[in-house]
DNA sequence: CATGGTTGCGGAGACACTCTCCGTTTTATG
DNA sequence: CATAAAACGGAGAGTGTCTCCGCAACCATG
């Protein structure tokens, strides 16, 4: 038999959440988590019981905002024509980062732990990537020989947080820079 | 009238960058300051007084080799076509961050940092990109409408040290879609 | 409601890292 | 050597991480 999950538990894991993403935005991935307890209103117990480590924390703070990402791409998969929907897809990616402060170096270890392949965040942004550019594969616009991944990955290194203020722009350059260097040879 | 420098000082200083670069390819850019001083063999006051901030040590590990890859830069660009020049100077800066252990996470806190702007070694760097960049748009291979430096944040997002064993034939495969990538356009 | 078993809370505290201050030691020079 | 300048070292204050467990809050049941 199950117990209902007690509605404290419930309440405070949500506002854990919303403070973390603040302080994430505000002081970086690095921010005190003793501090995010502080700002809540719990020990600092409570917020470790519930995510026991920093990457934890991170992974569930942006989780919607990366399974969103990764619905959207299904959706765009199914509307648009193959690079068409890439492309949409990348750029919408750049958005996300930029409007929803998620912030650069947080996704970086998400993206680029190897530890965190089974994770669902990841495995499902993987599958949106994936099944994007195999698509453009098909279509004949897109080589086949590069890791889907990796687009992100470059994408995220010119999206730091620390980077110049048009840096938006640049991300958006970069994707088609990314979607013209990838056509077939010849 | 100037007096010659102490001996001693000239050794620690040597010391300390000699453990630091091991530390730092070990654990990571956040490696112990004070761990570093203790296998070294002096205190940490010491450390910090020839490295007052991390970023200073993190740079002054790095500076030789981001200097040497800044001259090498100058060197294809005299002795080669623009844009095999170009293509040759980004495998040598993928092949620098494998080969020496450069490590990702402390060259974007050093690219990505604007208040380092006027740093040497990042002038350096960014003047090397940029006289590469400049020559290929001259000869029609590039479009000028992009930050030379972005160029450089994409790879270093994909030579992110905790990535796939394979990321340096990633980076390598980037390299050329990036540079075909922006071709101008028609 | 009252009660009891369970779940979750909170914060004291052990440990690690950062960075500073200043008494002591080492060095270069006359 | 003697002396002043330079550098050393490590104690210690401040902050962050993470754990442990006595205690309080909560959900089910009669």
């Amino acid at each position: 038999m199950q117990r209902k999950p007690r509605a404290d538990a419930q309440r405070n894991r949500e506002r854990i959440l919303e403070v973390a993403k603040e302080a994430f935005a505000r002081h970086g991935a690095n921010a005190s988590l003793d501090e995010i307890a502080r700002q809540v209103g719990v020990g600092p117990g409570t917020l470790y019981r519930h995510f026991p480590t920093r990457a934890e924390l991170l992974q569930a703070v942006y989780r919607a905002e990366l399974e969103k990402l990764a619905a959207a791409g299904q959706k765009f998969s199914q509307t648009m024509a193959p690079t068409d929907a890439l492309r949409a897809w990348l750029f919408l990616f750049v958005d996300t980062i930029a409007a929803k402060q998620l912030i650069a170096p947080a996704l970086n270890t998400l993206l680029g732990d190897p530890k965190k392949v089974f994770e669902a965040s990841y495995a499902k942004m993987h599958q949106a990537i994936r099944a994007l550019v195999k698509r453009s594969v098909e279509s004949g616009d897109i080589r086949g020989d590069l890791d889907p991944m990796d687009l992100l990955r470059a994408l995220i290194g010119v999206s730091n947080v620390a980077s110049a203020p048009d840096w938006q722009a640049s991300a958006r350059r970069l994707v088609d820079i990314l979607i013209i260097g990838s056509r077939p040879v010849g």
